[in-house]
DNA sequence: AACGTATATGCGTGTCAAGGAATATTTAAA
DNA sequence: TTTAAATATTCCTTGACACGCATATACGTT
């Protein structure tokens, strides 16, 4: 997932996360963060490439602002992974577990 | 995080989804996955350092199960996020909009 | 003990991406 | 129309890391 790739680098996830705060400017970003500009822009532009920013022009700023929808899209995601946690799961393994012993005891005991 | 930047790995964003439905073995990732041992080992090592799966030794076999943590601390993270598309959010865009524009017509509005 | 199976690790290589410095671009202001 | 401010882009260098191959390790089987 191109999300994942974006947010897995440590500053445009700093990055991020400033902008869950409201939408900024390139150099409010540069002095919060003690980045170089080029470096900040650079970021920005990966993360506009991957749907999770956008811009808007004012004068010669460019104010960035986060887009819902790559964030959604990693919710609706994650939400499969959520039974892991939620109980009854994990319960394969003893099967799996049971499969094994029954082979080895009984060899091939299916089909 | 270090949870991105293990899950941000094509390979081992497969990995995990196989993961998903039960535990497994590394022969059969390989197989699944049309990937070499090496490199299947490699990935499950990385994921493991980063805590997202962890192993249970079987014979000669390893199997590989993930581990609920990692994950929900993923979405805790998110839930951040979520106010993002439940509306009531980027108002603060007008916000600055307004402080700027007022700057401009008055100059220094606030104080 | 010897061999086979399953998995892990080490090493060399190529690729890609982040950082730095310089420069281009855009727009406002004088 | 020159100058300044804000941001983007280019080129270069360097480090990380995914892959392939070879090999090591662990365990079971004969």
């Amino acid at each position: 997932m191109e999300t994942l790739r974006a947010l897995a680098e440590p500053h445009r996830f700093q990055i991020v996360d400033l902008l869950l705060e409201g939408p900024r400017p390139v150099g409010d970003m540069v002095t919060q963060l003690g980045l170089r500009q080029p470096q900040v822009s650079k970021h920005l532009r990966v993360l506009s490439d991957a749907g999770l920013v956008d811009v808007r022009v004012d004068a010669q700023r460019r104010i960035y602002a986060l887009r819902p929808m790559r964030f959604q899209e990693l919710e609706v995601w994650l939400e499969k992974y959520r039974r892991l946690w939620e109980g009854n799961f994990q319960r394969l393994d003893a099967l799996l577990d049971e499969m094994k012993t029954d082979e080895k005891k009984h060899g091939r005991t299916k089909r």
